[in-house]
Parts: C-alpha cells; structure tokens; sequence
DNA sequence: TGCAAGATGCGTCGATTGATGCGTCGATTT
DNA sequence: AAATCGACGCATCAATCGACGCATCTTGCA
C-alpha cells in the first residue's frame, strides 16, 4: 500500500483536532502511531489512521473518548459496532471536559454531536442528525438532541466571540437535515393551508425549519417562506395563498412586533389560527386571538389539529 | 522546443536556484530530467522546465517543498494551480459549453418556474428544478435555469420592492434541493479539503450552495461554512483543517475586502488555491495568487484539479 | 440544587527533530 | 578548460516533542 505517512499535524488537521490532542490520545489511552521512537516525530500510516477515524467516528456517537480509544485500539478493522451499542456497554463512565461544547445533560449523542461540530466534522454531524430523526422522529431530535447544543454554541460564542464557524456549518447542516425530511415526503395532492414565515428582520429560521421537518414528518403539508419576511410580503403571500393557519416565528424581542400579529388578524381573508412561535414574543403584547405554543410539539400539535378539522369540513 | 535542452547551470539561473538545489530536487523528489544517464549532464526540455516552474511558483507561495514537487510531477499534462487555465474536469461535470442565451428546453422551464414561484407553488418548484439537476446536472441547472429566474425576480424584486416572499421561498427551495445532491452522495473516505465560505457580511450564499452541490455531483467533498463568515472564523477554519483550496464567495462589492483574501494567503500554511468567487470582486484589486474563476464551470473544474490533493505530509 | 472530583481538549515553553537549500570536493563529461 | 556529477556535510528554520498546567465539561452525591 502507500507509505504515504502522514506528520503529527497533517493528521491533526485531518480529525480536526489540535496537535497536542493527537499527543494525548497517545499518551493517555496508547492511541499513536504503531512504531515510535520517543523524541522522535510521529508518523501516522494508514493502518494508523483506519485505528484513528475508529475513534473520531465513536467519539461523534457519543462514546467517551476513553471507551473509544480502547476499541479503537483492539479493533483493526471495521469490525467495531456502532456508538449506540459502544455505549450501552459502558454506564457510569466520567466523560466530557476539554474545549468541548456544553451540552449539559442533553445525554452523549448530544455531546457527541458537539464534539464532530467543534471538529467541523460535516459527515459526522450529518449522519448522527439523519439517523436521529429517522430513529426518534423530528420533534425529540430537536428537543433533545439539537436545541441542547445549538444553545451551547450560542453560550460559547457569547462568551467567547468564537466558534462562528461552529456555528454556521452546523447549521447548514441541520437545515440539509431537515430540508431532507421535507424533500422526502410525497407531494400531497392537495394544497398546503398552513403558511410558515419569520418575522420581519428575523434571521434565524432554524426552529422553524424544524417546524416543517416535524409537519412534513406528520404528513401535514405546508408552505414555507423563510428567514426576514417583511409583512407586506407576509400579508400578500396570505392573500395569494388564503392559509387556514400562520406561524410567525420571532428569536429575539427585537423582532417580536406585535403589529404584525394585528395586521395578520385583520387582513382580508385572514388566517383561523395565527401561532406566535419563538422567545422572542412577550406573551402579554400579543394581541388577542393569537396563540403562543410553547414548543415545538404543541405546535406541530396544533397544525394537525388544524388540517384534521379542514379535512372533515371538506369530507362533509 | 525539442532542439533547446538547458544545461543545468542555465536552469538553475533561469528559476534563481543553485545548481547544487537542481541536483537535489531530482534526488529528493524525483524532479528532474525526463531522461537522463546517471553520470552524465542533466538536460532540461522545454516539458522539465514547465514542470520546474510550478515548482518554483509553488515554493514561492509558501507551499512545502515536497508537496510543490508533488504536485509537478503529476502535473505534467494536466495544468496547475495558479495557471491560467485548468481544463474542465472530464467525468461527472459537465462543462458549460454553448453559453448561448438560454433557449430550447431551458427558456420555457426557466418561465415555468418563474411561474410557479409567483404562484409560491413550493411542490412545483421543487419537483422542477430537481428534475432539471438529474437531467443536466447542477452547473446547467444554475447557469440556465435557476439564475436567470433568480435575476428576473431580484429585478423585479428591486423595482417593486415587492416579490420579496417569492425570493425568499424560491431560494429555500434551491437551497433545499442542492442540499439534496450534496447529501445524496455516499460519504467520501477521506476528508474533504475544499472549505467553502462567504465573504465576511456576505449575506448570499445560494451560488456558493450551487457550488457546494457541482462539487457533490462530480465527487469531490467539501466543508460549507455558509453566509456571513468573519476572517477571524475562516481562518481559525483553515488552521484547524487545513484546507488544499479555500473558495470565498462575495456577491456584492461592499463584502469584497481583499484584505480577506491578503490574510489567506498569508496565513501559516496557506491553502494550495485561494479562489475568490462572485460579482463582487474586482480583478484589479485582488493581491496576486488568488484566482478568480469566471463562472461556475470553471470554478468546479479547478476544485476538481486539487480535490485528491495529497496533506502537507512530511517529506518521504 | 449546588458542589467536589474526574475527564478531556488544548495552549504554552524550552529543547529537539527533520526537511531544505546550498557549498565543497574529487572524478567525469562536454 | 569549463561545467557538471554524485556524495557529503552544514546552517537554518518550521514543525514537533514532552511536560505541565489550565479551563471547562459531566457526573455522582449531599
């Protein structure tokens, strides 16, 4: 095969990982290069690289790096089960530390999920986040596995004005994830009645792109405008459209004008049900008639509440 | 050019290296003449000196010895980064060959889905254009269908000020269904060394997704970083993965500050190829060695030329 | 709920390794 | 005679080494 050894660094880079880390798997957990003179600089083969993606992979499933390290160690080949059963055989284990992305008791796919972030892994992350939906649907992989380490990048880079990069990749990632669902669902023959938009100026569209994913999930369809919708092209896409039902979303007060709640209720044609959706909203200025679901579940809830009266009104 | 063979003093003259370096770089990396007795003279043809040159250029881009010696020995047919031309990759991209003013098939699907986005018919529209990618493949997709939908909205949109809620929608189904070929493809083996990424406040990202998706559709991986991605943030990318080729997307003028590109190119270990993409780059004020691919084609086709580049390995 | 203990990633520092360009030398080619 | 060859060695500098410590996360427990 090829001699092509790789340098300490070029590996490195190659995990996404920083040099000293790639020394400390190799000193603390015996995970290096298979012949090493000390002093002497680390040269990665192949083989040694198979062992490696072994616990790159174990770790972004959530395997402690420790537990990771021991199989990838034994394991030459591919002959290593998947994170999920990895983990079941190991309760009780400390893990977590380092520069990695709080995750708080969201659980180790969280956690595993941040580390392939943190390390731009986009294959990793894809993989965990479509697996997850497939396993546990839309709404839990956004409550407890996405939503936990959004927050702790946003945490992070608050506190440290880093991780932008973090942060933009992953979520280009979710979204592919979502958008997949939404893709993946046949087309319905009849026309969407539910109208998802953000508020004006409102540029995070993400939950409410896990608000499609889960209504598509559900076999609801719906039309989806996006992030910065500013209200008279909120107000003219009602009017093209006639929604049964809206999502507003707003993430920050500064987004949250109630005014665009009252325009909506009092447009010509105006939507049954109006949802402010989002933290940004006060519940006290929302004007009358409008519902504020607290999480994503209520309101994929409500959606469906909403196309099973519609469908009866038409059946009868 | 067959009867001008170079002395080895003469050749080390013309590059500005010692004779002794010439000798040398045949040893180390195998550069030198295509034949040549041991014992006897080196002379260089024409084809060596091409192949010396890039190694010249390279090295004076900060690129690794090795890896520049690398790359001219492979490179002997082929054209180089930091050429003036690359051909189009030949296999799974197909070139944008008759850039004829979109007539035939593409002129009434590009009014159909104009239409369809006026109607914020999201099946329509997505149905359309994803067949369209399986048909022609995502460089004709973009080229001939989706840009010119997208100019004549983003007219219209500037004129009228309204249309806003079409754009939005219509990108998220663009977005939404290059987000499909990219996550179509089966994950590659080795990491991806192409980092996409916006210019710094640079909103749009749909052409660097088109790019992303003309990548996965001729096999070549990548790491998307997204919209609005600050210097500090790309290179704290780069340093940390180490990309072979780094695409920077700037639609505007505003977002395109070639100090951005200055700091890639002065970057420890800077990327084989630094490519500046989109309108907003000025030719004249970008620094030299970045490249500014013309359109999509092109920038696919030099993405291609370093996608199996090998890591910055220690020398063999 | 809050806190101590263990786990983990990685920045830093002085020393060392290893890649690279090139000068030198005796022999050989042109 | 001039230029070059192959071999050897040397100076230089980026990359890496080993050790240490720090910050931060997770978990068990009070």
């Amino acid at each position: 095969m090829a001699d092509e050894a790789l340098s300490a660094g070029a590996t490195a880079r190659r995990l996404g990982v920083a040099v000293t880390t790639l020394r400390t798997w190799h000193q603390r957990y015996g995970l290096g290069p298979s012949q090493h003179v000390p002093g002497h600089h680390r040269r990665y083969t192949s083989a040694d690289l198979v062992r490696l993606d072994i616990m790159r992979r174990l770790t972004a499933e959530g395997v402690s790096p420790a537990e990771a390290a021991r199989w990838a160690r034994r394991a030459s080949d591919d002959t290593v089960p998947g994170g999920a059963s990895v983990r079941a055989g190991s309760r009780g284990v400390r893990d977590g530390g380092g520069t990695a992305i709080p995750v708080g008791r969201a659980g180790p796919a969280a956690r595993g999920l941040a580390r392939a972030a943190m390390r731009l892994d986009t294959v990793a992350i894809s993989e965990t986040i479509t697996r997850s939906i497939a396993t546990d649907g839309v709404v839990r992989t956004w409550d407890l596995l996405l939503r936990p380490v959004l927050v702790g990048i946003g945490e992070r880079h608050a506190a440290t004005a880093a991780l932008i990069e973090v942060e933009h990749l992953f979520s280009r990632c979710v979204s592919a994830a979502f958008a997949a669902v939404v893709a993946g669902r046949p087309a319905p023959a009849a026309p969407p009645r539910i109208l998802l938009s953000c508020a004006d100026e409102e540029q995070h569209s993400l939950p409410l792109e896990a608000l499609a994913a889960a209504l598509a999930e559900a076999g609801v369809s719906h039309r989806m405008l996006g992030a910065r919708v500013p209200v008279s092209a909120l107000l003219d896409a009602i009017g093209r459209t006639g929604p049964a039902a809206v999502v507003i979303w707003s993430h920050i007060r500064f987004t949250a004008d109630a005014a665009q709640l009252t325009a909506l209720l009092t447009a010509p044609r105006r939507p049954l049900l109006v949802l402010a959706g989002g933290p940004g909203w006060q519940a006290e200025t929302l004007p009358a008639g409008v519902i504020r679901p607290v999480d994503l579940a209520e309101a994929v809830a409500l959606a469906v509440a909403v196309r099973d009266s519609l469908d009866q009104a038409a059946a009868s």
